[in-house]
DNA sequence: TCCGCTACGGAAATCGGTTTCACTTTTGTG
DNA sequence: CACAAAAGTGAAACCGATTTCCGTAGCGGA
């Protein structure tokens, strides 16, 4: 197999442990010896076994991420973001994904805490069924959720101001003139959901309309579609839908504009995220942005700070969202 | 910490050697010797230490892969697809991107190598200057080149027949009745940029026009909508504009639809990928669907064989791809 | 010169499992 | 029933680093 540290000790003529101070830089080595370490080690093209490291020190220079769904444009965003954020140090990242199942969720967790990640980041697919296995998974190593958390467990949580998000959102529509409003959303199943629902009724509330219809599904671009479909074929459309996220919203737009509505002149139509293809979407996708560069910073530096054993109460980070005006909102 | 294996074998009133063997499931443990360990167990929370069991058995049930840009939906999708094939057994996923830059992608396959990954899933990131790393990361253990593939390193490799795509896609404009077409791509610094080049000018000549104007830059929106400028501002738009890919084709058909070109009737235009967005526009992307789901389940099911130890020839494995006609081709 | 302190360096313990090896017990067969 | 083969078991070696512990050398100050 490869070359071992002995090796590299044997031809630096030091012992082991003279050349394991000299590698990991540790002071307490003498610079002819380190310097002869560290020729002797690129000389032999030596590439230390990390995983006897980590067993010894306990440290695995490996940090866990669990998403609802990897594919899933706004996920991947986040997934790259903190990936990014790590590659400054000498740490890699093990990936996950739930597919939105608590119960899978449950297992990959465990999966990763069994494989010693020194910290986790996650972003747990149900605000209730999720609670056990974050709060497990805390009792082990920090943990720090993105973007969705869980009720009932107090940790560290980075995520977006999202009634702020839908405030602005109603807001902008009131301005335009709009007067009767729709919103399609996702069953309050996670945190984000349940906080555009709160904050959609409350705003409209704030502008003295009623809510109108409130339709519920999941994120999906079929589910846009479908309630898309429910509003045409009910009495009088609304001036505008307001949407839960981006992807519900594309489908929404697409449904309409196959029958005919004109958006934005007949019936506006706003969305959540800004996926990168929100703004490809014809009209383009009025939408709320999200920092994701630098909720993803937040994240890393709120596990760094706890890994490097800061004694802190638990912080929840909510950055403000930026509303885009695009074509689907202007008239 | 947590419990050892020791403590589960004291409690089960067997030796460690034994606990060990009950639990990773080895025949040679007496059925009520088995019992005893897993109940004890499970009674005690036992959760193994994968950093230590890698570290002796020398396999870690992790494989690393990267890709060039993991908030690309394409490249996310594979990650997902692969994620989940993995999931089947206990193993995990390392995730790193290259963002497109050799050198990087050097640093994080070594970095995944020196984790002892048991095997890795490469797309590369250059058709030329990813070659060594490659080469060298096939030396040390299995790897299967997925999407992209580099020249010069004969080794596993799963895709797509980006000609044969390519050439469905130019036959479909042709019967539609196109006579004059254009191509934008990327320059040819991955393979998949490389085929679909080749194979435009190839289809293109058999359908005796020649082969029209064609622009390369890179596989982003921002090049399709420069790319639809240019053709807007050079004289007479084409009938057709075949993109290197669906992002490419959605930058282009946004510029064109903002400058009031009316697609398909003046100008079709084509992608290839089927990016989840590409059925969202207006019209709806006409594209070639990469069937990624397929593509991953054979690339893991490479990796699995070699890993198993099966002795074979490297294996290149291009499946065809589907076309999927929507409205921006169609009369 | 002597003493104490710090910086160095090596032998050996350690991390927590898996695997080998030698020995004992069962099982199978003629 | 005798004996070979197979199955079961535990002690100890092992994986390859890091870290502890202790001894030695070098240095400054009294």
């Amino acid at each position: 197999m490869g070359v071992r540290i002995h090796e590299v000790a044997v031809r630096a003529g030091v012992s082991v442990a003279t050349a394991s101070r000299a590698l990991s830089g540790q002071r307490g080595v003498r610079a002819e010896n380190r310097d002869r370490v560290l020729a002797a080690a690129r000389e032999l093209d030596y590439e230390p076994n990390a995983v006897a490291a980590a067993l010894r020190s306990r440290v695995t220079h490996t940090i866990g991420m669990i998403v609802p769904r990897i594919s899933n444009p706004f996920f991947a965003t986040l997934v790259e973001a903190v990936e990014g954020r790590l590659q400054d140090g000498r740490r890699s990242l093990l990936l996950a994904g739930s597919h939105y199942d608590p119960e899978v969720e449950r297992q990959q967790v465990r999966s990763l805490l069994d494989r010693r990640v020194d910290a986790l980041v996650a972003v747990p697919c149900h605000q209730h069924h999720s609670t056990e296995t974050i709060g497990n998974a805390a009792e082990r190593v920090p943990v720090t959720q993105l973007d969705l958390r869980v009720d009932g467990f107090h940790g560290d949580w980075v995520g977006v101001d999202n009634e702020a998000g839908v405030f602005q959102v109603v807001d902008h529509l009131a301005a335009l003139g709009a007067h009767s409003l729709a919103f399609v959303g996702s069953h309050p199943s996670d945190s984000s959901a349940q906080a555009r629902l709160d904050g959609y009724e409350r705003a409209a509330a704030r502008h003295a309309h009623h809510s109108g219809p409130v339709l519920l599904g999941d994120f999906s671009k079929e589910w846009g579609r479908q309630a898309a479909e429910k509003l045409m074929d009910s009495e009088g459309l609304p001036d505008a839908v307001v949407c839960g996220n981006d992807t519900i919203a594309l489908g929404v737009l697409a449904a309409l504009i196959e029958r005919g509505v004109r958006v934005p002149e007949e019936v506006m139509v706003t969305g959540f995220d800004d996926i990168p293809y929100a703004e490809l979407s014809r009209p383009a996708l009025t939408t709320v942005r999200q920092p994701q560069e630098r909720l993803a910073a937040e994240a890393v530096r709120l596990l760094t700070s706890v890994m490097e054993g800061e004694q802190r109460p638990p912080q929840r980070i909510a950055v403000a969202p930026d509303l885009l005006v695009r074509g689907s909102t202007k008239r």
